[in-house]
DNA sequence: GCAACATATTGCATAATGCAAGTAAAAATG
DNA sequence: CATTTTTACTTGCATTATGCAATATGTTGC
């Protein structure tokens, strides 16, 4: 098992996020289930950027221990689990849409996707809502 | 010097932004500038959570080879530089935001500073304000 | 019990981080 | 103008995290 499990002590709100979420993968996980309802171990495996497997279990339980994810089994597919957000981590949802609206704004790549962008500008509170009940 | 240089190809603007500030110090170094002034290498070096010297100098580095920061001579002290925000930077203030409502609300913590929260309850606009302006 | 599916673990190489000490260069002091 | 101080940065080394491929554990349906 790897990351930290004891939190920095200063007190400060962006170094608590940071020590819950602030690492290349753990929001990646987040979006999975907001915004591609992928809340399997399998699915998660697949996802475009390829996250290697024992990465995904650390991340897994390090984000259930912290209150963010919720994992049950699936009741219409026994030998599955189900990872899906608790209240925690569906509060999360605001910073995922600043954080699309921030790279669609400025990944001026050719590949940079633009759509979940352009939901953003639409209608803000609407996506908000969307990503909240995916879980 | 560390850290990833390649952006993952999947075109995901979570990814995106998680390939240039997704790390346990990015945001730390960018709060210090917004909301403490904090603009010199030896100013942060001294901030709350201790970070190390190599690690500060690469990702001031990385910060600003990716178009976030800028660093200048400090014309009121010329042995000192100032790393200050880009627009491209200014723009992660609602990031910043909503991780400090998000840590505010569940940050259970007696050690929890809640006076950005607070403010941020209170004017989420003004504070934004001032944090773009901070640089 | 056995095949298949799904989640999870292990071993090992590489990369990132953290710590302590040292270097470099500009400015202030005498 | 030599010396000290300030500020920024570098280096060496131990520890920890990550990535990859292979293997193992557990669950279900037959």
């Amino acid at each position: 098992m790897s990351k930290i499990d004891n939190l920095r002590p200063s007190g400060c709100p962006i170094a608590y996020a940071l020590d819950l979420i602030g690492d290349r993968w753990s929001l990646l996980i987040i979006r999975d289930i907001m915004l591609r309802e992928n809340k399997t171990y399998g699915g998660m495996l697949q996802a475009d950027e390829g996250i290697a497997s024992n990465i995904l279990v650390d991340r897994l339980k390090k984000l259930t221990a912290a209150g963010i994810l919720d994992k049950t089994r699936d009741p219409d597919n026994r030998r599955s689990f189900l990872y899906e957000l608790t209240d925690k981590g569906r509060d999360l949802a605001p910073v995922l849409i600043e954080m699309v609206l921030w790279s669609g704004k400025h990944d001026t790549r050719p590949e940079a996707r633009k759509d979940v962008f352009q939901r953003a500008i639409d209608n803000k509170a609407a996506l908000d809502a969307a990503m909240r009940s995916a879980s």
